[in-house]
DNA sequence: CGATACTGGATCATATTAGTCCTGTATTCA
DNA sequence: TGAATACAGGACTAATATGATCCAGTATCG
Protein backbone atom coordinates (compact mmCIF):
# COMPACT_ATOMS: atom_id res chain seq x y z
CA UNK A 1 0.00 0.00 0.00
CA UNK A 2 2.57 2.28 -0.72
CA UNK A 3 4.29 2.07 2.62
CA UNK A 4 7.70 1.61 4.13
CA UNK A 5 8.24 -1.70 5.82
CA UNK A 6 8.12 -1.81 9.63
CA UNK A 7 11.85 -2.38 9.36
CA UNK A 8 12.38 1.09 7.49
CA UNK A 9 10.44 2.46 9.95
CA UNK A 10 12.59 0.84 13.20
CA UNK A 11 15.55 2.48 11.00
CA UNK A 12 14.45 5.92 10.86
CA UNK A 13 13.84 5.65 14.31
CA UNK A 14 16.54 4.03 15.39
CA UNK A 15 18.70 7.36 13.05
CA UNK A 16 16.81 9.72 14.86
CA UNK A 17 18.26 8.15 18.37
CA UNK A 18 21.55 8.91 16.97
CA UNK A 19 20.51 12.29 15.63
CA UNK A 20 19.70 13.39 19.60
CA UNK A 21 22.61 11.74 21.06
CA UNK A 22 25.96 13.68 21.71
CA UNK A 23 27.45 13.96 18.18
CA UNK A 24 30.25 11.21 17.58
CA UNK A 25 28.89 9.51 20.77
CA UNK A 26 29.23 5.61 20.00
CA UNK A 27 25.80 3.94 20.85
CA UNK A 28 25.28 0.30 21.16
CA UNK A 29 22.44 -2.04 19.57
CA UNK A 30 21.46 -3.49 23.76
CA UNK A 31 21.10 0.52 24.47
CA UNK A 32 19.05 1.32 21.80
CA UNK A 33 16.86 -1.41 21.79
CA UNK A 34 16.08 -1.46 25.63
CA UNK A 35 15.25 2.99 24.34
CA UNK A 36 13.35 2.15 21.77
CA UNK A 37 11.51 -0.94 23.21
CA UNK A 38 12.12 -3.06 20.38
CA UNK A 39 13.37 -6.69 20.52
CA UNK A 40 17.55 -6.87 20.17
CA UNK A 41 17.49 -9.14 17.43
CA UNK A 42 15.73 -7.13 15.32
CA UNK A 43 17.68 -3.49 16.57
CA UNK A 44 21.49 -5.05 15.86
CA UNK A 45 19.60 -6.54 12.22
CA UNK A 46 18.78 -3.15 11.38
CA UNK A 47 22.23 -1.56 12.93
CA UNK A 48 24.50 -3.79 10.94
CA UNK A 49 22.71 -3.22 7.39
CA UNK A 50 22.57 0.59 8.12
CA UNK A 51 26.36 0.33 8.58
CA UNK A 52 26.93 -1.71 5.35
CA UNK A 53 25.12 0.91 3.55
CA UNK A 54 27.46 3.95 5.11
CA UNK A 55 25.09 5.52 7.32
CA UNK A 56 26.08 4.00 10.30
CA UNK A 57 30.19 3.91 11.58
CA UNK A 58 30.93 0.77 13.99
CA UNK A 59 33.13 0.23 16.15
CA UNK A 60 33.83 -3.30 17.18
CA UNK A 61 34.74 -4.38 20.86
CA UNK A 62 34.02 -3.26 24.99
CA UNK A 63 32.55 -0.30 24.72
CA UNK A 64 31.54 -0.23 21.06
CA UNK A 65 29.30 0.11 19.08
CA UNK A 66 27.90 2.50 16.14
CA UNK A 67 27.40 6.28 15.26
CA UNK A 68 26.36 8.52 12.47
CA UNK A 69 28.76 8.06 9.65
CA UNK A 70 28.03 12.07 8.36
CA UNK A 71 26.16 14.49 9.52
CA UNK A 72 21.87 13.81 10.18
CA UNK A 73 20.84 17.10 8.66
CA UNK A 74 23.30 15.32 5.73
CA UNK A 75 21.10 12.12 5.85
CA UNK A 76 17.47 12.07 4.28
CA UNK A 77 14.38 9.71 4.58
CA UNK A 78 15.10 8.93 0.69
CA UNK A 79 18.65 7.77 2.04
CA UNK A 80 17.64 5.48 4.71
CA UNK A 81 14.93 3.99 3.12
CA UNK A 82 17.06 2.83 -0.26
CA UNK A 83 19.39 1.72 2.19
CA UNK A 84 16.92 -0.46 3.98
CA UNK A 85 14.79 -1.65 0.85
CA UNK A 86 16.76 -0.68 -2.07
CA UNK A 87 15.93 1.83 -5.24
CA UNK A 88 13.08 3.79 -4.80
CA UNK A 89 10.47 2.53 -7.26
CA UNK A 90 6.57 2.28 -7.44
CA UNK A 91 6.89 -0.41 -9.70
CA UNK A 92 9.07 -3.09 -10.43
CA UNK A 93 9.73 -3.00 -14.18
CA UNK A 94 11.50 0.54 -14.01
CA UNK A 95 14.83 0.51 -12.13
CA UNK A 96 15.87 -3.22 -12.52
CA UNK A 97 15.69 -5.10 -15.72
CA UNK A 98 12.56 -5.20 -16.99
CA UNK A 99 12.65 -9.44 -17.71
CA UNK A 100 9.65 -10.54 -16.10
CA UNK A 101 7.37 -7.89 -18.01
CA UNK A 102 6.04 -9.64 -20.91
CA UNK A 103 3.58 -7.38 -21.17
CA UNK A 104 5.72 -4.04 -21.52
CA UNK A 105 4.42 -3.78 -25.25
CA UNK A 106 0.73 -3.54 -24.26
CA UNK A 107 2.07 -1.48 -21.14
CA UNK A 108 1.69 2.62 -22.67
CA UNK A 109 2.34 3.55 -19.00
CA UNK A 110 5.78 3.09 -18.16
CA UNK A 111 7.40 6.31 -18.73
CA UNK A 112 5.05 8.17 -16.57
CA UNK A 113 5.53 5.90 -14.00
CA UNK A 114 9.38 6.61 -13.68
CA UNK A 115 8.33 10.22 -14.05
CA UNK A 116 6.25 9.95 -10.71
CA UNK A 117 9.28 7.61 -8.91
CA UNK A 118 11.37 10.72 -9.51
CA UNK A 119 8.71 13.02 -7.67
CA UNK A 120 8.50 10.98 -4.75
CA UNK A 121 12.08 10.55 -4.75
CA UNK A 122 12.29 14.15 -4.45
CA UNK A 123 9.85 14.46 -1.80
CA UNK A 124 11.68 12.00 0.36
CA UNK A 125 15.35 13.55 -0.23
CA UNK A 126 14.24 16.66 0.71
CA UNK A 127 13.49 15.86 3.91
CA UNK A 128 16.57 15.40 6.49
CA UNK A 129 16.65 12.97 9.24
CA UNK A 130 16.63 16.31 11.83
CA UNK A 131 13.37 16.73 10.45
CA UNK A 132 12.19 13.55 11.99
CA UNK A 133 12.51 14.66 15.48
CA UNK A 134 10.60 17.65 15.73
CA UNK A 135 11.00 19.53 18.83
CA UNK A 136 8.69 22.36 16.81
CA UNK A 137 5.93 22.18 14.76
CA UNK A 138 6.70 21.94 10.93
CA UNK A 139 4.28 23.44 7.97
CA UNK A 140 3.09 20.97 5.92
CA UNK A 141 5.32 19.67 2.74
CA UNK A 142 3.96 21.39 -0.06
CA UNK A 143 3.76 19.65 -3.89
CA UNK A 144 3.13 21.75 -6.84
CA UNK A 145 2.99 19.17 -9.48
CA UNK A 146 4.49 20.83 -12.69
CA UNK A 147 2.38 20.24 -15.55
CA UNK A 148 3.47 19.96 -19.76
CA UNK A 149 0.70 22.06 -20.74
CA UNK A 150 -1.12 23.38 -17.86
CA UNK A 151 0.62 25.76 -15.89
CA UNK A 152 -1.98 26.98 -13.70
CA UNK A 153 -0.57 25.45 -10.26
CA UNK A 154 -2.88 24.00 -8.17
CA UNK A 155 -1.95 24.64 -4.56
CA UNK A 156 -1.93 20.89 -3.07
CA UNK A 157 -1.27 19.73 0.06
CA UNK A 158 -2.64 22.98 2.05
CA UNK A 159 -4.25 21.04 4.91
CA UNK A 160 -3.28 22.42 8.37
CA UNK A 161 -0.92 19.51 9.39
CA UNK A 162 0.51 20.43 13.18
CA UNK A 163 3.12 17.99 14.81
CA UNK A 164 1.54 17.54 17.97
CA UNK A 165 3.82 16.04 20.87
CA UNK A 166 1.90 12.31 20.15
CA UNK A 167 -0.21 10.78 22.69
CA UNK B 1 9.76 -1.09 -1.28
CA UNK B 2 7.24 1.47 -1.49
CA UNK B 3 5.54 -0.01 -4.40
CA UNK B 4 2.37 -0.28 -5.58
CA UNK B 5 0.86 -3.83 -6.30
CA UNK B 6 0.65 -5.59 -9.46
CA UNK B 7 -3.10 -5.72 -8.86
CA UNK B 8 -3.01 -1.49 -8.65
CA UNK B 9 -0.72 -1.67 -11.52
CA UNK B 10 -2.65 -3.50 -13.60
CA UNK B 11 -5.92 -1.49 -12.70
CA UNK B 12 -3.96 1.88 -14.19
CA UNK B 13 -3.20 -0.31 -17.27
CA UNK B 14 -7.51 -1.20 -17.24
CA UNK B 15 -8.27 2.22 -16.75
CA UNK B 16 -5.74 3.71 -19.65
CA UNK B 17 -7.74 1.47 -21.96
CA UNK B 18 -11.10 2.87 -20.71
CA UNK B 19 -9.09 6.47 -21.39
CA UNK B 20 -8.38 5.63 -24.90
CA UNK B 21 -11.72 3.88 -25.81
CA UNK B 22 -14.64 5.82 -27.22
CA UNK B 23 -15.99 7.95 -24.75
CA UNK B 24 -18.96 5.98 -22.63
CA UNK B 25 -18.15 2.54 -24.50
CA UNK B 26 -18.21 -0.46 -22.54
CA UNK B 27 -15.75 -2.90 -22.82
CA UNK B 28 -16.28 -6.27 -21.31
CA UNK B 29 -13.92 -8.46 -19.10
CA UNK B 30 -12.82 -10.44 -22.00
CA UNK B 31 -11.93 -8.10 -24.05
CA UNK B 32 -9.54 -6.15 -21.82
CA UNK B 33 -7.82 -9.66 -20.48
CA UNK B 34 -7.23 -10.41 -24.73
CA UNK B 35 -5.67 -6.19 -24.81
CA UNK B 36 -3.94 -6.19 -21.90
CA UNK B 37 -2.52 -10.12 -22.18
CA UNK B 38 -3.74 -10.55 -18.32
CA UNK B 39 -5.59 -13.82 -17.58
CA UNK B 40 -9.56 -12.89 -17.22
CA UNK B 41 -10.05 -13.92 -13.83
CA UNK B 42 -7.20 -10.95 -12.56
CA UNK B 43 -8.61 -8.67 -14.72
CA UNK B 44 -12.42 -9.98 -14.02
CA UNK B 45 -11.55 -9.39 -10.00
CA UNK B 46 -10.20 -5.87 -10.34
CA UNK B 47 -12.86 -4.60 -13.02
CA UNK B 48 -14.82 -5.45 -10.00
CA UNK B 49 -13.27 -3.69 -7.32
CA UNK B 50 -13.19 -0.45 -9.75
CA UNK B 51 -16.66 -0.78 -10.25
CA UNK B 52 -17.56 -1.23 -6.41
CA UNK B 53 -15.15 1.87 -5.92
CA UNK B 54 -17.46 4.17 -8.34
CA UNK B 55 -14.60 4.46 -10.67
CA UNK B 56 -15.89 2.37 -13.08
CA UNK B 57 -19.84 1.62 -14.32
CA UNK B 58 -20.73 -1.99 -14.92
CA UNK B 59 -23.73 -3.16 -17.51
CA UNK B 60 -24.94 -6.61 -16.68
CA UNK B 61 -25.81 -8.65 -19.70
CA UNK B 62 -25.39 -9.87 -22.97
CA UNK B 63 -23.38 -6.90 -24.47
CA UNK B 64 -22.38 -5.54 -21.24
CA UNK B 65 -19.19 -4.56 -19.63
CA UNK B 66 -17.68 -1.56 -17.65
CA UNK B 67 -17.51 2.19 -18.88
CA UNK B 68 -15.73 4.77 -16.75
CA UNK B 69 -17.83 6.42 -14.47
CA UNK B 70 -16.49 9.77 -14.77
CA UNK B 71 -13.76 12.36 -16.70
CA UNK B 72 -10.96 10.36 -17.26
CA UNK B 73 -8.60 13.19 -16.65
CA UNK B 74 -10.37 13.84 -12.84
CA UNK B 75 -9.12 10.28 -12.23
CA UNK B 76 -6.02 10.65 -10.68
CA UNK B 77 -3.69 8.01 -10.19
CA UNK B 78 -3.91 8.81 -6.15
CA UNK B 79 -7.64 7.73 -6.65
CA UNK B 80 -6.56 4.45 -8.54
CA UNK B 81 -4.74 3.26 -6.02
CA UNK B 82 -6.70 4.58 -2.90
CA UNK B 83 -9.75 2.40 -4.39
CA UNK B 84 -7.27 -0.77 -5.17
CA UNK B 85 -5.51 -0.12 -1.79
CA UNK B 86 -7.04 2.01 0.68
CA UNK B 87 -6.14 4.86 1.78
CA UNK B 88 -2.51 6.22 1.00
CA UNK B 89 0.20 6.08 3.92
CA UNK B 90 3.53 5.51 4.40
CA UNK B 91 3.62 4.12 7.52
CA UNK B 92 0.48 1.84 9.31
CA UNK B 93 0.06 4.16 12.82
CA UNK B 94 -1.27 7.34 11.03
CA UNK B 95 -4.75 7.19 9.18
CA UNK B 96 -5.87 4.11 11.25
CA UNK B 97 -5.94 3.71 14.72
CA UNK B 98 -2.89 3.01 16.36
CA UNK B 99 -4.00 0.18 18.58
CA UNK B 100 -1.08 -2.23 18.04
CA UNK B 101 1.84 0.79 18.15
CA UNK B 102 3.13 0.21 21.67
CA UNK B 103 5.99 1.84 21.06
CA UNK B 104 4.02 5.27 20.36
CA UNK B 105 5.23 7.30 23.38
CA UNK B 106 9.34 6.44 22.22
CA UNK B 107 8.36 7.15 18.65
CA UNK B 108 8.83 10.98 17.62
CA UNK B 109 8.39 10.77 13.77
CA UNK B 110 5.20 10.38 13.41
CA UNK B 111 3.83 13.66 12.95
CA UNK B 112 6.35 14.25 10.29
CA UNK B 113 5.47 11.24 8.33
CA UNK B 114 1.89 12.39 8.16
CA UNK B 115 3.66 15.20 6.47
CA UNK B 116 5.35 12.82 3.85
CA UNK B 117 2.21 11.06 3.67
CA UNK B 118 -0.12 14.41 2.63
CA UNK B 119 3.31 15.07 0.57
CA UNK B 120 2.72 11.92 -1.20
CA UNK B 121 -0.87 12.36 -1.49
CA UNK B 122 -0.32 14.95 -3.48
CA UNK B 123 2.06 14.15 -5.96
CA UNK B 124 -0.17 11.53 -6.81
CA UNK B 125 -3.42 13.22 -6.22
CA UNK B 126 -2.13 16.01 -9.16
CA UNK B 127 -1.45 14.00 -11.62
CA UNK B 128 -4.46 12.23 -14.17
CA UNK B 129 -5.00 8.88 -15.69
CA UNK B 130 -4.80 10.72 -18.70
CA UNK B 131 -1.28 11.91 -18.27
CA UNK B 132 -1.33 7.72 -17.96
CA UNK B 133 -1.32 6.90 -21.72
CA UNK B 134 1.75 9.49 -23.32
CA UNK B 135 1.14 10.19 -26.72
CA UNK B 136 4.15 13.03 -26.40
CA UNK B 137 7.20 13.38 -24.49
CA UNK B 138 6.02 14.90 -20.82
CA UNK B 139 8.54 17.21 -18.12
CA UNK B 140 9.74 15.48 -15.57
CA UNK B 141 7.20 16.64 -12.00
CA UNK B 142 9.05 19.25 -9.97
CA UNK B 143 8.86 18.84 -6.12
CA UNK B 144 9.92 21.40 -4.18
CA UNK B 145 9.92 20.74 -0.48
CA UNK B 146 9.11 23.90 1.74
CA UNK B 147 10.99 23.70 4.88
CA UNK B 148 9.90 25.60 8.27
CA UNK B 149 13.33 27.69 8.62
CA UNK B 150 15.18 27.39 5.34
CA UNK B 151 13.28 29.39 2.58
CA UNK B 152 16.25 28.49 -0.05
CA UNK B 153 14.14 26.17 -2.29
CA UNK B 154 16.99 23.45 -3.54
CA UNK B 155 15.45 22.98 -7.07
CA UNK B 156 14.74 19.05 -6.65
CA UNK B 157 13.97 16.22 -9.79
CA UNK B 158 15.68 17.95 -12.08
CA UNK B 159 17.31 15.54 -13.78
CA UNK B 160 15.90 15.32 -17.54
CA UNK B 161 13.79 11.97 -17.86
CA UNK B 162 12.53 11.82 -21.57
CA UNK B 163 9.88 9.33 -21.77
CA UNK B 164 11.14 6.96 -24.28
CA UNK B 165 9.44 4.18 -25.73
CA UNK B 166 10.42 1.28 -22.89
CA UNK B 167 12.43 -1.73 -24.02
C1' DC C 1 43.06 -14.37 27.97
C1' DG C 2 38.26 -13.47 28.79
C1' DA C 3 34.34 -10.47 28.24
C1' DT C 4 32.01 -7.43 25.20
C1' DA C 5 29.96 -6.14 20.89
C1' DC C 6 29.75 -6.05 16.01
C1' DT C 7 29.58 -9.44 11.40
C1' DG C 8 27.43 -12.46 8.52
C1' DG C 9 24.79 -15.93 7.38
C1' DA C 10 20.80 -19.29 8.09
C1' DT C 11 16.25 -20.33 9.70
C1' DC C 12 11.29 -20.27 10.90
C1' DA C 13 6.66 -18.11 11.51
C1' DT C 14 3.55 -14.97 9.82
C1' DA C 15 1.23 -11.65 6.74
C1' DT C 16 0.39 -10.13 2.42
C1' DT C 17 -0.31 -10.69 -2.33
C1' DA C 18 -1.49 -13.18 -6.63
C1' DG C 19 -4.28 -15.92 -8.89
C1' DT C 20 -8.21 -19.09 -9.42
C1' DC C 21 -12.75 -21.01 -8.96
C1' DC C 22 -17.64 -21.34 -7.99
C1' DT C 23 -22.34 -19.84 -7.39
C1' DG C 24 -25.65 -16.21 -8.08
C1' DT C 25 -28.02 -12.34 -10.60
C1' DA C 26 -29.19 -9.18 -14.31
C1' DT C 27 -29.74 -8.38 -19.26
C1' DT C 28 -30.27 -9.36 -24.06
C1' DC C 29 -31.97 -11.78 -27.88
C1' DA C 30 -34.09 -15.57 -30.31
C1' DT D 1 -40.25 -17.76 -22.13
C1' DG D 2 -35.69 -19.60 -22.10
C1' DA D 3 -30.90 -19.84 -23.17
C1' DA D 4 -26.66 -17.41 -23.51
C1' DT D 5 -23.84 -13.68 -21.94
C1' DA D 6 -21.52 -10.93 -18.56
C1' DC D 7 -21.11 -8.83 -14.09
C1' DA D 8 -21.31 -9.70 -8.51
C1' DG D 9 -19.59 -11.61 -4.59
C1' DG D 10 -17.25 -14.58 -1.96
C1' DA D 11 -14.11 -18.52 -0.72
C1' DC D 12 -9.99 -20.78 -1.52
C1' DT D 13 -4.99 -22.11 -2.55
C1' DA D 14 -0.20 -21.05 -3.76
C1' DA D 15 3.57 -17.96 -3.91
C1' DT D 16 6.12 -14.35 -2.08
C1' DA D 17 7.68 -10.92 1.19
C1' DT D 18 8.33 -9.63 5.68
C1' DG D 19 9.27 -10.02 10.73
C1' DA D 20 11.83 -11.90 14.07
C1' DT D 21 15.25 -14.90 15.91
C1' DC D 22 19.39 -17.64 16.48
C1' DC D 23 24.19 -19.20 15.99
C1' DA D 24 29.09 -19.29 14.95
C1' DG D 25 32.79 -16.00 13.89
C1' DT D 26 35.87 -11.81 14.52
C1' DA D 27 37.66 -7.58 16.46
C1' DT D 28 38.64 -4.81 20.58
C1' DC D 29 39.47 -3.56 25.31
C1' DG D 30 41.12 -4.35 29.97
Amino acid sequence: MIRITRQTDYGIVLLACFATSPKGSLRNARDLAAETGQPLPTVSKILKILARRGLLESQRGVNGGYRLAREASSISVADIITALEGPIAMTECLDEAADDCSYEATCPCRPNWERINVAIRSALGGIPLTDMIPRFPLPPVQIPVSKSNDETNTELASEGVSSEGGS
